[in-house]
DNA sequence: AACTACTCCTGGAGGC
DNA sequence: TGCCTCCAGGAGTAGT
């Protein structure tokens, strides 16, 4: 399920293949999957260069030599491949089908042809995945109106900015207020696992109730998860469970097998409609912000 | 305002 | 083998 580092890893793969490219043919399959919101449309983009791709959350922004703007959103299962032929130059997003699948696959919804014998295609399961064509203008507004919370690999997200983004939220468990988009943009149900097992914190805990010495702890370890996805491979779990040999992700798809720390089975709730795994001994109830690892060893 | 439940989809897994 | 049910989850929306 493409979160913030399996899109960044995406863009950055894209972006090195496809900047500079022109836009030769561009076709969406799936009327619901192309949004519109304003005057410009989809065929705007044909015959567009490619300038630049950003990311904001979990969005791809496309942006081109001229004002329409093409943003992209995988949701669960969407996929971005580039093909010359069969040959494959750039792949991220979920990894069912495999990214050497001959395109296109039956759920490929989205084509779209580039100069210099390039094609990049959208694959989506699901079909949840978006494409939305925006005037460059509106991108800012588009976001703005989602009220998309602060990008966590970014100097204004501070401990003091995550502790304000969770202060309204006195009752709601932090599993849920981390999955909000509006709180801090970016993070899925696999990496706040991640972060909140990393900084033995019960998901269940109330947003608002962490202590001073556990808002820091977590916005380190977010950041920290968040990299090292980044920079090391991304967690993809094609049939919802990790390999039980790996040592990455540490937490979800973890459910069943023993905590890498203390070997305690790792549990599994559900925490706002999202399977949650964790470690029953390391992210304790406590809030004392004793390190459990302190009296296990 | 804060929070919950439901919706969109389909492939894969597990039960019998 | 072959049904059937359940599960996976990002984000938008409706309702409490």
């Amino acid at each position: 399920m493409p979160e913030l580092p399996e899109v960044e890893t995406t863009r950055r793969e894209l972006e090195r293949v496809i900047v500079g490219r022109r836009v030769v043919t561009a076709y969406v399959g799936k009327p619901k999957m192309i949004v519109e919101p304003g005057s410009l449309r989809l065929t705007d983009i044909v015959g567009a260069r490619f300038q630049a791709i950003g990311r904001r959350a979990k969005y791809f922004i496309f942006s081109f030599d001229r004002p329409a703007t093409l943003l992209v959103h995988l949701k669960l299962s969407g996929q971005l491949v580039v093909r010359r032929g069969d040959q494959t130059l750039a792949a991220g997003g979920h990894p069912v089908p495999r990214f050497d699948t001959p395109l296109p696959h039956r759920a490929t919804h989205g084509r779209f042809d580039l100069d210099d014998g390039l094609t990049l295609w959208m694959t989506d399961i699901r079909q949840f995945g978006r494409f939305i064509i925006l005037d460059r203008s509106d991108v800012d507004g588009y976001f703005a109106d989602r009220r998309l919370g602060v990008e966590p690999l970014v100097s204004e997200f501070t401990v003091d900015a995550l502790a304000q983004a969770l202060a309204p939220h006195r009752m709601l468990p932090i599993k849920a207020a981390l999955l909000d988009q509006t709180n801090v943009a970016g993070l899925g149900n696999i990496y706040v696992d991640e972060a909140l097992f990393a900084s033995r914190l019960h998901p269940l805990r109330a947003a608002a109730s962490l202590t001073p010495t556990e808002l820091a702890t977590l916005h380190t370890e977010i950041r920290s998860v968040l990299s090292y996805a980044i920079q090391n491979g991304v967690a993809e779990l094609p049939a919802g469970k990790v390999d039980p040999d790996s040592n990455f992700p540490r937490a979800h798809g973890r459910f069943s097998l023993p905590c890498l720390f203390c070997g305690t089975t790792m549990a599994r709730i559900q925490v706002a409609g999202r399977s949650t795994d964790y470690c029953p001994t390391c992210q304790g109830q406590s809030s004392t912000g004793k390190n459990p690892h302190e009296r296990v060893g």
